[in-house]
DNA sequence: TTTAAACTCTATATAGTTTATAGGCTAAAT
DNA sequence: ATTTAGCCTATAAACTATATAGAGTTTAAA
């Protein structure tokens, strides 16, 4: 599953890309816009900040802001910070594999080669769309309810 | 993640489709043979059963044996059984959809566009790959484990 | 230089899920 | 009858997800 952390954060992240010239957005502003909860989405947001994918400026004024060209900062990539490994079973994980305890030959283990297949399939899609990327179906989906709603 | 649960009842399984004639073999063998706790297996077993992929006969002489054709008991079926939908999030499930509580607008959220890809690449691997069909890949995996082990 | 705005950090709480274990009950075979 | 083996209910420890509270710190601006 794909934890609420991550859903508030990537949909705190898809407001901030969007946001002209990476101003500062106040935390309370981007939990009231998707009604999210406020101090839990706090919480989110410094983890994003310690991984150096969001910066902050506090005081009068300041708020979150993209620390990184959000056309480089890929859903995979938060989603790996906030909810951990992609990959449904630990040992076909890339970035924190671990050797499952009862399991007695791992190289010819039948549930470790199908949970690869889905692991690569789901990193592919993941790895390969920025929050810029998504934002632009978005856009698109829109203008697609729209007109549909027009002809209707 | 893919829960132990899943990861157990899938083992028995794969042990189950490879009897030949499909006798019955015991909760405890199927255990033992693969170190699964065996009461928690127990339980698994009997949630197939109830959901007609697996039979059972009591007595002596009794256990476990496939209720269907191994050929068409798939991996997504099996996991949906027992740890629920394929879909990372309710709103993109097939089989137990669910709308998100604070989501504005389903059609242009940007989160469930991308998870809608994923669930369906997830869903075309998993419900394409039958008991047998990943018998078979694992029996290739071993023969080239063992002749690459020869060659060394 | 004071004040208010805003992020930072630690602690705590609750509920739900996962991963089992124990033990008696029931059905079948010999 | 007796033994074998699955069936069923209850229980529980450990872990994870989903938050909330409140004091502390930094900064901008009046």
């Amino acid at each position: 599953m794909l934890t609420k952390k991550s859903k508030y954060g990537l949909k705190a992240l898809l407001m901030l890309a969007e946001e002209p010239d990476r101003r500062p957005v106040l935390i309370a502003d981007l939990a009231d816009r998707q009604r999210l909860p406020r101090k839990f989405l706090e919480a989110i947001l410094l983890e994003l900040k310690r991984r150096g994918i969001l910066q902050s400026k506090k005081g009068k004024g300041g708020g979150y802001f993209l620390g990184r060209d959000p056309a480089h900062v890929t859903l995979g990539e938060v989603i790996r910070v906030l909810d951990g490994p992609l990959a449904l079973i630990p040992c076909v994980s890339q970035t924190a594999y671990m050797k499952c305890e009862e399991c007695l030959d791992e190289q010819t283990c039948g549930i470790r080669l199908a949970m690869k297949d889905v692991r690569d399939a789901t990193a592919r899609i993941l790895d390969n769309t920025s929050l810029v990327a998504l934002n632009t179906q978005v856009a698109r989906a829109r203008r697609r309810a729209r007109s549909s709603r027009r002809s209707s």
